[in-house]
DNA sequence: TGTTAGCACTCTGATAATTTGAGTGCTAAC
DNA sequence: GTTAGCACTCAAATTATCAGAGTGCTAACA
């Protein structure tokens, strides 16, 4: 059986409508509302084939009909629209993303941002920095026995460690140790930082070899604090909008991973090559590689703050979710994420 | 009409069972359960007399009774028993809070613990630094016409900042600028940082007085995040569990006050003085201060990891909540706290 | 005077019966 | 291929019924 253009016409407005409303939907409502004029009679027939394909399901005999996921899918592939937002400035809800100082408070903004336009849930996950360079590298004596290490990155993020060296040094010896490591460092990725460099580092260190190690450990456990990127959430409250949600312990589940926080990071970390402009993904029920969100739709985009500096953003709605109008929302914010971050980079 | 000790034992009665059941209790269950042996009839008169001094109601006629938020009251204030818990390292819960280096990761932890050990929702507040005292300040250049201030508190906390100074200063100047810093200011506590101090240092640093100017605003601005404390938050899941709670948009104005936090913190951050050690209080319903928990009883007490460095924790529950356990898992925790602390402050 | 048994009364919550209405599939006519 | 008509189905809403828990009151009792 083909799906001409007639069945993607129903199916589409069967979809649109159940957004809407959340209730199965009948024959007498798309033959009114679509514009294609035909009776009810005629689009029993046609759902009915749709149903065959697997596309709608009735949930029991006399009930209009629900999408299923693969009929979802079909329509984020083929039959969605390009929706043109308002440009933000314009639009009521005045959702712009204000430039700030620390990227934390920049992201926890967009996740509240994302809630407030698409009202559904979000997620933010804090960039990682791999690829990004060493800038700076200080050294301090921090009472007895202790370093302060700060570690400045490419982009103005700042690191720091206080550790144990265990004996003493005097303040010229953390001079020179701060002069051999950013002789050495600077300008370097973090992975560029191998085997190789930290023997040579070693030998010109001569007897402070064993204070290089710990250093270098220090470095490498600073960033390593980012390894579990840092996740923010907001909107959870938005669940409760979609009966089909709240209802039972999927609410529960739901909120209950969203303050977690740890397994968002870990499922929206797996993919990361970039495909296109902001690889916009779109996972369907059952595609969400969440547990507690088999009963959502989830999709995600890559934003990127300098370059190399990604993170993911994230949408948790109902299956029924507004596909188009979060595509767009999310379009619309990392556009002005570009604005403010190449702006503030600019004037640097 | 006086309270005496009947009335008393069949109050507590009725709380304790109402705490396990979420039920109306009815005099035949206080006859039973209680140890005084009277009728189920005696019972009857004692809890019309207790209705008519407010302490317990019938949801409607022909239920049992549950406590009102005087009734409550009374419960917490002269009723509650002191619950001896096991210590945390022989139940079977295993909840041990485990020290770690950042203090982040620590209330994080302790937020996470309490809402696991009480099976309540719980808030931390991130401490306030008021009464530290600035160890160490280091500035050094960053790029053109910047700089980082890396300022290091009592206790090893850490903040940085890095502003633009608007013009290029050579690395000379930054280290004569560090000595001065820090012999003026170090050891002193944040509030001590006066006009006076200020107009000191500006003398001496002659030329560069812009400079220190633009130094300790950014000094002021770094401590000054914390204005606005931070808020952790976990086991919002466990409200589902109530059903007083979780019906209605109950349960959807919590978890948005838990996400949104900034209510939180204002909340708990009003009340300061330390009345005894630990300062535990307890809010039943209507005299919570967060509107959107009315229908809760809240217990907060303070913490305090070194001296001056105090913060709040928060249990949030239902009215009927088991507040002789919270009570002592409060204590309990805190008491775990005051170990590693001490320790990892001994260790230094 | 306090306690208790007995009893009529009340109200909720569960279960069952009934009704309503939306929606379908099928058939036959156009 | 389209449509009107119609019998049929099922969920959800409405109503009826019933059992049970719990009360307040009264009268008897210690």
């Amino acid at each position: 059986m083909e799906l001409d253009s007639r069945k993607k016409a129903i199916l589409y407005a069967i979809i649109r409508n159940y957004q809407e409303t959340g209730e199965p939907v009948g024959s007498r409502t798309i033959s009114k509302l679509s514009e294609l004029s035909v009776s009810p009679a005629t689009i029993r027939n046609e759902m009915a084939d749709l149903e065959e394909l697997g596309l709608i399901i009735q949930p029991h005999t006399s009930a209009g009909r629900i999408p299923t996921d693969k009929g979802y899918r079909l329509y984020v592939d083929e039959l969605m629209k390009d929706q043109k937002l308002l440009p933000a400035s314009m639009s009521d809800q005045t959702a712009i993303l204000k430039r700030v100082d620390r990227v934390e408070e920049l992201l926890m903004q967009m996740a509240k941002l994302l809630a407030k336009s698409t009202r559904y849930a979000t997620m933010v996950t804090g960039p990682t920095y791999s690829g990004n360079k060493l800038k700076y590298l200080q050294l301090s004596p921090m009472g007895t026995g202790k370093l302060l290490a700060v570690i400045v990155l490419d982009g103005n993020i700042i690191k720091n460690n206080i550790f144990d060296i265990g004996e003493d040094i005097s303040d010229e010896t953390v001079l020179s140790l701060n002069l051999l490591l950013n002789n050495n460092l600077n300008g370097l990725r973090l992975e560029e930082i191998n085997l190789g460099i930290i023997t040579k580092i070693k030998e010109e260190a001569g007897a402070y070899a064993d204070i290089v190690s710990k250093v270098l450990d220090a470095v490498a456990s600073a960033i390593g604090t980012d390894e579990k990127p840092k996740v923010y959430t907001s909107g959870a409250r938005n669940i409760f909008q979609y009966p089909e949600l709240s209802g039972g312990d999927t609410a529960s589940e739901i909120i209950s991973t969203l303050e977690e926080k740890e397994d968002l990071g870990a499922a929206l970390a797996d993919v990361h090559e970039l495909t296109d402009k902001h690889d916009i993904q779109v996972y369907i029920g059952d595609e969400v590689p969440v547990d507690s969100m088999k009963d959502c739709s989830v999709v995600t985009a890559t934003y990127e703050l300098t370059s190399g500096v990604r993170g993911k953003i994230g949408i948790i709605g109902p299956k029924r979710m507004d596909y188009e109008r979060v595509v767009s929302t999310i379009k619309d914010t990392m556009s002005q994420l570009d604005t403010i971050f190449k702006k503030e980079n600019g004037e640097e």
